[in-house]
DNA sequence: TACGATTGCGAACACGCGTTCTTTCACAAC
DNA sequence: GTTGTGAAAGAACGCGTGTTCGCAATCGTA
């Protein structure tokens, strides 16, 4: 069920190798103006629209209002052997809880060396991008708005920010709080939402916000 | 072996491995503001003045009045290794949802023919008797008082009563609704108890329940 | 104590760059 | 003919973002 990829037209084909190719010698993203230099278009409105038709197709996802904001989807950047059914081993790193601090990976100790406590992930679960995973431990009912409950296996991306909309693992260092929450950035604020739309957001400055990780996944074992 | 590097502050270590982190997530690169938010740094300046000397000492470059303009220097992408033991594959026979008959599995069809749809159970997850065992999707969010929502993969074990305490899929008749709840026969009478106990349980007679299986474990992908 | 170097802070400033609006042109549909 | 639509152009507009400058705090050294 991959995304359906209609005509691109020859214009855009260029655009695409241009971003390619830009983007693989720098390692950021080519702005509006340069894609029009680049490809021999005379107007950047031109490539805005040509960009939008692409990510309507799913060749691209923009973020809005952000300088060079541009993700290639499709392509194949993740190094690892993203074939097939294949499971994956993440580091469990301990247990997360509402009043406790969450476990931080160490920075380049991802690298599986078996002795120490994992879980395995199955390929159904297993994210596009596998790098930077680990596993925590749920203790405690705190997080039943985000569907998780205790005993229940959380697996994160190591992530310092986040995306709109995406669930985080968040640290409020004012409340000494840990949540799982959808995360928003308006202006100066956050708003953490609850998976549960019955339960009511918290908004904080964004500086009393630190993401410590985005969910991947969750796992439970019912006793 | 690479370039000299010295000293890195702690400050300005943090700030790569936001960077790196960032980078691999999006591909684009963040923002002096994004550091300065990510690392919990109160002024972008002090964002510059740490990215000047990382870059003096060789671990990025930059590129003067360009937006998001840092490439990293001297960072090997991790490569993950995979390999698990003992997974359990076992059949998706399609999906359960609050008023739709849950499907079952034919008797003796268990054997896993791989063509058809399934999932990989992590020997996390995988009880010890893994006999009987299969998947359904969870479609709607009727089921939240179970912890479960839209999406979810359950994972049941084929059985036609419960003893108490036990998680089951049950099959009201009556009122055409499929739940997951606790098992507790009383009497000849059933109660319903979901896992959140802030909701209330139901108790119906015991031949107007059905039970179609046993929870063993729960799966979600986090979009 | 004095003093320069290092590090950090905050606030403007100015340009980079995404966005939007208005026009134009070609080509079908009716 | 009129109407509608996809593609393109050019020009503003305004927020995003790198840069700079003044100033405080800390620290090693004389």
């Amino acid at each position: 069920m991959t995304t359906a990829k209609p005509r691109v037209s020859e214009r855009q084909r260029e655009m695409l190798e241009f971003i390619r190719d830009y983007h693989a010698d720098r390692s950021y993203m080519p702005s509006i103006r340069e894609i029009q230099l680049g490809c021999g278009i005379s107007s950047t409105s031109v490539v805005d629209y040509n960009l939008r038709l692409l990510e309507r197709d799913g060749h691209l996802k923009r973020s809005p209002d952000i300088s060079r904001a541009i993700e290639l989807i499709g392509a194949a950047p993740p190094r690892p052997g993203s074939g097939g059914p294949e499971t994956l081993r993440v580091p469990l790193l301990g247990a997360i809880a509402a009043g406790e601090p969450i476990p931080v990976p160490e920075a380049g100790a991802y690298a599986d060396d078996g002795d120490r406590e994992g879980v395995t992930l199955p390929p159904e679960l297993t994210p596009r991008d596998s790098r930077d995973l680990y596993a925590l431990r749920v203790k405690g009912d705190s997080m039943i708005d985000a569907f998780v409950t205790d005993g229940d296996i959380v697996v994160l991306r190591h992530a310092r920010d986040a995306r709109n909309g995406e669930m985080v693992a968040a640290w409020l260092p004012l409340e000494d709080s840990a949540t799982l929450k959808h995360f928003h950035l308006e202006g100066d604020s956050v708003r953490l939402m609850p998976a549960n739309p019955a339960m009511e957001p918290i908004v904080v400055p964004a500086d009393q916000v630190q993401v410590h990780g985005k969910v991947v996944a969750v796992m439970r074992r019912v006793a």
